[in-house]
DNA sequence: GTGAAAGCGCTAACAA
DNA sequence: TTGTTAGCGCTTTCAC
């Protein structure tokens, strides 16, 4: 293995010094630093990051931390913030959060979190490890949270979404989710954007109660199948539904077809998170699209800030970033 | 923070007592083991991985390189990695190789890739960071290829799908895809698949021509949208579609169904993967479902071989997983 | 602008 | 069974 002291022989100069014009530092003379440079080249050399990291107890890698990161909303977020990170010259570990926790519920010991700070998304189980670094949480909607926060616009996309279904001349609006949260601190997305979507059915003088207006299904494409069967098989009379997540939304538009009805003729169907597969379900599904370039952007400025200013006393931040209503087949009439 | 001399302080022990009784070595006694966990427990130790892996020459951790992680595909093979790895108390870093290489062309410094190992798919040209560490490429069909390979069954596979088209009465198969590529050496599993389909469509007697029997597309969901529109547009004639990918195969039931062409009734589709998006689409999808479990324990298995036996000399080995045709209703008549 | 020396936190070899 | 010592490869004072 070639380390910086071979390096630094070839090129006649100290290990300090190769360090130095390694790392481009402008005290050394460019002169100096082409010898140096030639010289880690020619001899294949690679810093090795342990070392580095142990001296200056910075890795440059963030953990993404998740339930999982299958399905195309957490990969698609996930390379976002691959990328994001990338760009600033850090690396991305990837853990499951269901790896932190042992067969009895109790956190694991988490020793390997080396890095530098962490993403986290649903990942509130593993508290010690969000507490033993700087973190951002996404799609937390905790208040008071301890933690820097990144959020899609949950309550403003789903008004959105419930008006474009009121403007398709929707008038008997369902929800499909698990439940309707009572008013107090909604703790996740889901919750936020049924309540979200409830304010706006009675905002708009919508018929609406908590029992009859929801299918109450479990949150998955599943779940969505299941609803799609209920709405024709229970004749649930629903003009219009608007489903909390695509993924929930395409299981909806499968299961609307198993039956064989007519979406968006006998119900409209709109969904929310801008996955692509969206674009090429049948029918196309219409949706709100969440900006999760800016949320990754968001996410990881927030967060290099709190590891390049450990003891600066910042407030935790929330950022809530933008959307885009894209109107599809699912609600064309 | 707390080191590891501070809990053996605490423990009333030295730091070497400590890291053994730490890390379970039985040469401790049961008693001091238990002193030295519960320091550590009351101090809140954990333990600094950079230390560690500088004095071990091992990190526990494995890069996941790949050109991206979106799509359905790609999450849940990486998501099965991240679970065997963890399995095996390993962690998985993803980078992306398109970062690897820089504007022009050349690979940047890998320095942080500080893993013991690389899994890799579509990542060829990252050839420096594969030569520098125990590496497994998966979906690389180069013959006498320096490392180890974990591969779909894409010949079996495709054999399958087509004779699976031809047993429900398909005579005018047609091939979903970029080109047939000559005969030599294919590299990647989209040309393997397509030489393998050729050649089964010939076994079967089937008219075959390079040309005329390929819907030439870019490999991706647009593609397929585009190859869907071309079957009906151009009025192709098959009766039998091949897409080596289910993203592809996604692609064509859209443009077909933009065109309102029966699937399976005018045209029959099948895929290959079995992503679960397949499940839920309009028609669902038939499709050869790949053993994305088993690629992951092999490419695990065969890397921590290579890990903990670096000086062994061993020939690359290649492994080809199960598959199984899974019939839904793009083929059902 | 460059070098010498110290030390980050850990574990392996050796000694007791 | 436990302790002592040395050192992994790097960067950061502090001197020159």
């Amino acid at each position: 293995m070639v380390t910086l002291k071979d390096v630094a022989r070839e090129a006649g100069v100290t290990a300090t010094t190769a360090s130095r014009a390694l790392r481009g530092m402008d005290l050394v003379t460019p002169k100096t630093t082409q010898k140096v440079v030639a010289a880690a080249e020619k001899l294949g050399y690679r810093m090795n990051i342990s070392a580095q990291s142990l001296r200056t107890g910075r890795s440059g890698t963030v953990t993404f931390l998740t339930a999982g990161i299958d399905g195309a909303y957490f990969s698609s977020l996930a390379m976002q913030f691959a990328a994001e990170l990338n760009k600033q010259g850090m690396h991305m570990l990837i853990e499951s959060s269901r790896y932190l926790v042992d067969s009895q519920g109790r956190e694991r010991d988490m020793s390997y979190l080396f890095s530098d700070g962490i993403i986290g998304i649903n990942a509130k189980h593993a508290s010690k490890a969000l507490a033993s670094h700087p973190s951002v949480l996404l799609e937390d909607y905790t208040i008071d949270s301890p933690y820097d926060q990144v959020n899609a616009p949950s309550q403003s996309g789903t008004r959105a979404a419930i008006r474009h279904l009121y403007d398709k001349g929707c008038r008997h609006i369902g929800l499909v989710g698990h439940d309707i949260p009572p008013e107090s601190d909604p703790g996740a997305s889901q919750q936020v954007r049924m309540l979200a979507a409830k304010h706006e059915c009675l905002a708009l003088g919508l018929d609406f109660d908590d029992e009859r207006s929801l299918i109450s299904v479990p949150w998955s494409r599943q779940g969505g199948v299941e609803a799609g069967h209920r709405w024709a098989d229970d004749d649930l009379g629903f003009d219009g539904l608007y489903c909390p997540s695509d993924g929930l939304a395409l299981g909806v538009l499968r299961g609307l077809a198993d039956r064989g009805v007519d979406v968006p003729k006998d119900v409209a169907v709109i969904g929310f998170d801008g996955i692509t597969d969206g674009q090429y379900s049948v029918p196309t599904l219409s949706t709100i699209a969440v900006d999760f370039t800016s949320m990754a952007q968001a996410a990881v400025s927030l967060l290099t800030h709190r590891i390049e200013h450990p003891d600066e006393e910042r407030y935790p931040q929330t950022v809530t970033v933008g959307y885009k209503l894209i109107e599809r087949e699912s609600t064309a009439r």
